[in-house]
DNA sequence: TTGTAAGCGTTATCAT
DNA sequence: ATGATAACGCTTACAA
């Protein structure tokens, strides 16, 4: 059987009430005598007494939950969001669920579901994918506060990233190395953010007065062996590109690969550029060139926003972060690695 | 404010205990009348009620919630295993918390409390660090289930991974292909895991009449930076091995970044095994042969025990899952690449 | 077949 | 400075 604060109070030989003001002294300030604080913790000590928060949950209504979901856990660049938000999280005293819905619908409908039930904080809903629909009605009335990265919401709370913005970088990158056949590697789903990447691309083209070729976009499903085959499919074009931006670094990594199995060099024969800078990309042959978006900080800004809100302070509403373009080998432009 | 059981119970004109019923109808056995279910389901539909975990859970002393407790998040063997105990739980009912140590006593110890608190149903151990510390004591009491994957016990279940095998088995392969010179890139730590494979890496050495030399142990940090610097430290030895054997499939990336900078070659001038198979492992070129531990069976395992031992069924105490051997160019037997 | 009432462990409020 | 009590939202005997 769980000990419980009335076990405490009999042991130390004071009341309930008196447990848990010394209990919780540290957030909330109230007048003990040393004496009958040191009995408590005493008390505290011998039996082992560690408070439920279940209970302590439905009294406050908080749950000191935060709910993260992701789209893809074995893509490392949720895992460094997830830090990010964490790191903060923690701080503040909130631990977090984290959930991968591996883009799939069904799965993301019964986390949030659950989420709900378990009646956390704070969501955090990550990454632009349309499998996550959540609207401002199904959390009315949870007293759950709601924030997303990466993708847009009239609804809650944003921390963007200028994917569009950055795709251009990119591309301009390549075209200013003199490619005019620049492929691009993209993901076939409804996901903005891939879109945005895509767009970004092709307005760098436009402005470079480069025509957009539907041929040189092509699925690569996010992962290494979607992007295996673009690059294979890519590369066996009657006339195949020169440079390939990739809408993310695992499917650059399977770009790469097949470029090296058709016996073609990067950059010699083609240049690749990634997306995401995961932890990889630097120790990758040529080294990845890449655009990095500090995720950590991604992260850390979104839970920000979600502590003012919980807070009930107005929070800003839309934050940008920063993407730079981590010049590496693989565009043929850089010398550096790690 | 939330609706409770109470609303629908006032809306569809019954009590609260026949709208708790038909609620649980799916778990719980109970006769009511066609009729009444179907008011209730109604008002449950237009008041948008959604039961709370948080009072459920004090009542039935259950939260519903196992938590995963791995050293590392960035290393994308461990999201695969914690992969293998959702998709478990999830077919329960069970929600998971994902906890990340980052090989921190500190944050270990508060999130195995933070998890306590939570009254998780179940936690799950993962990776052989010291840094986690959890007696049978601790848990007393807590009627919370606690399983190991990866990490001896005495006091728990454990599922594990013959690492002495496999180290055996990866250094014997490299052994068996003529090499004599055969270099062990380890992690320093207190990690059961790392320390087995250097055993089985030792093991096979003097099996095979081979001199285990200290000068062939690096220090590779868990991570690729550590793997880097630990094969460029080895390749400046007087004497260089021929063959690395890398505890674990990111530190072997970095050691194969290293050699290719030395201008040396994988596998021609050094051959190089790896240890998890992860997913880039097949997408290096050359592709890595790795040790490969069916990560997600592994966490699939540790979760049908926690939920035998959850019904009070007297679960498993140890249960082995498999390694093999994936043979691919970095050891310079295979072809295989993909 | 349905309703009543007690209680899960905690904390806020109000007394003392 | 400390204690008694009510309440959070739910489930489950027990009663009807």
């Amino acid at each position: 059987m769980a000990i419980t604060i009335h076990d405490v109070a009999r042991v130390a030989g004071v009341s309930p009430s008196t447990v848990s003001r010394v209990v919780n002294s540290s957030t909330v300030a109230y007048p003990i005598r040393p004496g009958t604080r040191d009995r408590v913790l005493e008390a505290i000590d011998t039996l082992g007494y560690r408070p439920n928060d279940l209970a302590r949950g439905l009294l406050l209504k908080k749950s000191g939950l935060i709910g993260i979901l992701v789209p893809d856990i074995s893509n490392p660049y949720y895992p460094e969001v997830s830090r990010g938000i964490e790191d903060v999280a923690n701080g503040r005293g909130y631990k977090v669920m984290f959930c991968s819905t591996d883009r799939d619908r069904d799965k993301a409908t019964s986390y949030i579901d659950a989420l709900l039930l378990k009646r956390v904080d704070g969501i955090v809903l990550v990454g632009g994918g349309d499998e996550v629909e959540l609207s401002k009605e199904t959390v009315a009335g949870y007293d759950t506060q709601v924030v997303c990265i990466g993708r847009p919401s009239a609804t809650f709370p944003t921390v963007r990233v200028d994917n569009v913005g950055a795709g251009r970088m990119a591309t301009e990158h390549l075209l200013g190395l003199g490619h005019r056949r620049v492929a691009f590697v993209s993901a076939l789903s409804e996901s903005t953010t891939v879109n945005e990447r895509q767009r970004g691309y092709r307005e760098a083209l436009e402005a470079g007065g480069t025509a957009f070729e539907p041929d040189l976009v092509v699925d690569g499903g996010f992962t290494e062996a979607g992007g295996y085959a673009a690059g294979k499919a890519l590369m066996s074009l009657s006339e195949p590109p020169t440079a390939i931006f990739a809408a993310n670094d695992r499917m650059a990594v399977g770009a790469m690969a097949a470029i090296k199995d058709l016996g073609l060099r990067v950059p010699t024969d083609v240049a690749l550029v990634g997306f995401d800078d995961v932890p990889v990309a630097s120790y990758l042959r040529p080294a990845l060139t890449t655009v990095s978006v500090s995720s950590r900080e991604l992260g850390a800004q979104a839970m920000k926003i979600l502590l003012d809100q919980m807070d009930g302070q107005s929070a800003r509403r839309r934050v940008r972060v920063d993407t730079r373009l981590v010049i590496r080998q693989s565009c043929g432009a850089g010398t550096e690695s790690t």
